[in-house]
DNA sequence: ATCGAGTGATACCGGAAAGGCATCATGTTC
DNA sequence: GAACATGATGCCTTTCCGGTATCACTCGAT
């Protein structure tokens, strides 16, 4: 196999013709580079350059062979480059998941901001539940996730990126709608109660339970996504709990009421990340940007 | 500037995910393969590798680094073979020079012939009178010419490709043509002449001149290109004399009439080349060439 | 015809680099 | 905690590479 200062060496005398202001362009001098030559031709098999003693030409052989040495060494001087601009984070992939909820508020601002502070780096995008965003951060099958909690601090650091308050999902013309003003405890033991699902929704289960007594007769559905949550309110299935950006969402024929503000604003978005950090984007990105959204 | 043997070696690990196995299958041993790719990435200007004293992986830069490196390597391997294969004669581009009337005749066949020879050959067509063949044959702008006589028999080799007879253009109902049979001398004594260029298209002029008495009042128009003059012909302008494969033209409004036999077939087409021939692929073709064409 | 200039190739030498062997440092496993 | 596995390091030998001096050949001028 020939080298790349064989090839240089060949480029600079195709391109002079002439071996002696070859080798003083290649700050070298001239027996040196006639042998680089020799070696690259019996490399090569083929008889790249013509010598007369007189003067150089180049065989169509070395024509054609003069192509690919430029791409070849064109190609190796960019290479590195594009490897620094990865390993610097300035240039890669970064895997972002979110759960529904958040792509009506945060999502977009943070896309925003992140093609503002790396114009380079591509971003996938998954909507998926905490749980799987989690799982998917151990794997290494996500970067970054926008999710709540609970998640073990040992294996991942976060960054709170906002709180907000819980509101009640009624559909459209419901008396407690009309009534307006704040909904108390009170107001919901008659109500049908749409629910988050234990299991895959644990935060907001958790959330609701701490925050006033529901009757467990009175829930109709057990659900696990915001969306679907919204929809059967819409659909006057029952009522709902949902953070404030689900107002967000747009969907007629549901009204969103006030909670007692005694519950302050409960519901957590976390920018979460495993802390073995290997994406250098990331670590560009968190590094760089600015949590003050909302 | 990193060498091939690193790129080999970075692939070989990255590969592998494993020092020693990745230079065992390098028929090297395992130390220096460590100190090929710390020289890589020192090189490249990033860490392309995590090695873990357990495991080895590729960081994000290293991925995107395999890629180019792989890249490189399959250049760096198939650049020799497209070389060796002009150098041989198997590939490469041949210039043919033609003039307007063998492209009706011998260039088809030729040209069939030639991609069946040399299948991988491309093949650049210019129409060239005999004179501007010459001339870009000396300077090495063709390789090949399809011209006639005169040229200079140590600067060029040839070949005879075949003669044919002339014959006597003349407008489509002329007395000759309805009159039938062979033209004589005598014949075209009160005729309207158009006559080769003496300059241009020297070796028609001559032989026309050789075969009979032209009378010069009667010379109506001198061009130098065939079917410039047979276009006069169907314009009624007067007879001319053309090869016989001129009749290939298939042009509206003329008729072709033969000549006394006893002329013989005074045209020749040569197959032209230099005799320091430096295209390995039309070495290759006058090698193998049949030219029992026609 | 001869001599000198110009050009690429070759001979030889010294230093740098690469590969191999032995060994170390560290982390995993039983 | 002892044995094992794995990548890194130290040291030695050989190879390779570039530099200087010189050769071989051609062309042009005298």
């Amino acid at each position: 196999m020939f080298t790349f200062d064989q090839l240089a060496g060949f480029i600079a005398v195709a391109e002079e013709l002439h071996f002696g202001r070859a080798a003083e362009r290649l700050n070298m001098t001239q027996p040196p580079l006639s042998r680089q030559i020799q070696k690259l031709e019996k490399a090569v098999g083929a008889e790249l350059l013509e010598r007369d003693n007189r003067k150089v030409q180049l065989t169509p052989a070395g024509t054609a062979f003069l192509e690919e040495a430029r791409r070849l060494l064109a190609l190796a001087e960019r290479a590195p480059v594009t490897a620094r601009r990865i390993a610097s984070g300035r240039s890669g992939l970064l895997r972002i998941g979110f759960t529904a909820a958040s792509g009506f508020s945060i999502l977009g601002p943070l896309l925003e901001e992140i093609s503002a502070i790396l114009p380079d780096v591509d971003v996938d995008l998954q909507e998926l539940v905490t749980g799987e965003q989690i799982q998917a951060l151990e794997t290494g099958e996500l970067d970054l996730g926008l999710a709540r909690p609970p998640f073990d601090k040992e294996v991942f650091d976060s960054r709170l990126l906002y709180r907000e308050s819980m509101m009640v999902a009624v559909p459209a013309g419901h008396p407690l709608a009309r009534r307006g003003g704040v909904v108390g405890n009170d107001d919901l033991k008659d109500e049908a109660l749409i629910m988050h699902s234990p299991l895959q929704a644990r935060y907001f289960y958790d959330l609701v339970i701490r925050m006033l007594p529901v009757q467990h007769g009175n829930v109709v559905h057990t659900v696990s996504q915001i969306l679907t949550m919204v929809s059967l309110v819409a659909a006057k299935r029952g009522v709902a709990f949902v953070p404030r950006s689900a107002t967000a969402l747009g969907i007629q024929g549901v009204e969103f009421l006030p909670l007692a503000s005694s519950h302050g604003e409960p519901v957590e978005l976390h920018a979460i990340w495993s802390r073995k950090v290997s994406n250098p984007a990331l670590s560009r990105l968190l590094g760089s940007l600015d949590f003050q959204l909302d």
